[in-house]
DNA sequence: GAAACTCCTTGATTCAGATCAAACGCGCGA
DNA sequence: TCGCGCGTTTGATCTGAATCAAGGAGTTTC
């Protein structure tokens, strides 16, 4: 997975919390002079909104640390969360003048943003940073139509196990650690997020947790720690192919 | 809405059932020349399966006339519609080298198409199409998320009536029929197909439309033809934002 | 160290939609 | 004209998850 665009673009960044280089193999960033002085980082403290629905937006940017999430509300109230920003992901629509969604911040969070004008002027210069851009976006949009098979047809059990599968990847992919051994993670989310993510009820979220726990899917410390000793049977659970899922 | 990306590009498609310029009136198209050599039409009959997923994709294209869906299989046959193509909506993913959902007719189909590798060519040479395929993948990204909400946690009946909005505003603007009397169009999906866009089983989805028949939502002549008396209510009832939904 | 949070669990009950089952209607080919 | 198949309707029953309702466990606050 190659999926930290601003990660690309600038390269070395020293005060970053995360080494995007890590994440990025590919990193060249010609364009580091130009953009420093454009780039600043934002924090956020959990549960506030970084953007509402509607709103104008005026930078672009990544996560570097802690997980925010894009929802949408109903006027009676329903939510519906559409995207989950874990780190390294981007946020942001070149091109648009709006924000589409709310923007939360689930955990504290770190980001590292761009003004948004002077970022899409380079963006017109460097094709090569466009065509980064419609491969990012192209991924989100097959993340949201799979997501679309997990509301649409999966059953609780399904669903928590598919979210859990998804967080545990993500997690192992960053911290490089691949293959070998039980994973380990922090769940970033609390039941109510996560109920909206699955559009599921906070309760049967609680219920169907437990219920992986004791049938020994999953291991819990507390809450939120979470091992996988097998993540073939987590897969399994989920519905997923058994294919390890590590095309893409 | 400017959706037809083969519109703008081939602009003049005397051949076409479909009159592409009415859909683009941007249309511009120096690369007309360039391009005729390399398209071509496709026919499919209702139930062909255009695109399997994991196939070589040859081609992107959009629709001319008919309707086909992507949709993602479970191993137990589970299936969920991810996507509905209407008329000048694009398929194909410039970029990839495999299609990653099932492309199925659901009606007879034509495509106008281009074949993949030019396309891409021309797309690295013109940063202005690069752009606006960006733009249309994004509206896609936001049709799905609004896709996503409907799965997540609207009622059947809701879902019905979300489903009836779409393809009553999507008519709408094809047919240039813009905000006066009843809209009226054909449904293009079985019930089946319909439960498979919806997370839904068909008995459902029969029983919800047979039940905003009865409470004047919409009419019915035969099992396909709908009429919208009055598109407001339509919208309340798929728990819409009550601004007619014709931003963007 | 008690009050007031927020987050999570657990139980009892209800209900929307799935499932199972049967039959209708209509176009089509023989 | 008859069956035949497909898409659809309709009814009866079941069930997974929602809802309603208490509590527990870990914090921050004063």
């Amino acid at each position: 997975m190659h999926n930290s665009l601003t990660a690309e673009i600038s390269q070395d960044c020293g005060d970053c919390p995360i080494r995007h280089r890590a994440v990025c193999a590919r990193c060249e960033a010609d364009e580091l002079e130009t953009l420093d002085n454009i780039k600043y980082y934002r924090a956020y403290e959990a549960g506030q909104t970084i953007l509402w629905s509607g709103d104008r937006m005026e930078f672009v940017g990544s996560v570097v640390r802690g997980v925010a999430s894009l929802t949408q509300t109903m006027e009676d109230g329903r939510t519906q969360m559409v995207g989950l920003l874990l780190p390294s992901d981007f946020v942001g629509r070149p091109g648009r003048e709006t924000a589409a969604y709310d923007v939360v911040a689930t955990t504290d969070i770190v980001m590292c943003c761009f003004r948004k004008k002077p970022f899409e002027d380079m963006m017109a210069r460097t094709p090569h940073i466009a065509q980064r851009l419609l491969e990012m976006t192209l991924d989100e949009l097959d993340a949201a139509r799979e997501w679309m098979l997990v509301l649409g047809r999966k059953t609780a059990r399904e669903k928590i196990a598919s979210l859990l599968s998804i967080i545990a990847r993500r997690d192992a992919t960053l911290n490089l650690r691949s293959g070998e051994g039980p994973l380990e993670f922090d769940l970033p989310l609390t039941r109510e997020a996560m109920a909206d993510y699955l559009g599921l009820t906070l309760e049967t979220v609680s219920r169907q947790i437990n219920a992986l726990k004791r049938d020994g899917v999953i291991e819990l410390k507390g809450k939120r720690h979470v091992t996988v000793p097998d993540f073939d049977r987590l897969s399994e659970e989920a519905g997923d192919d058994s294919d390890g899922g590590m095309l893409s």
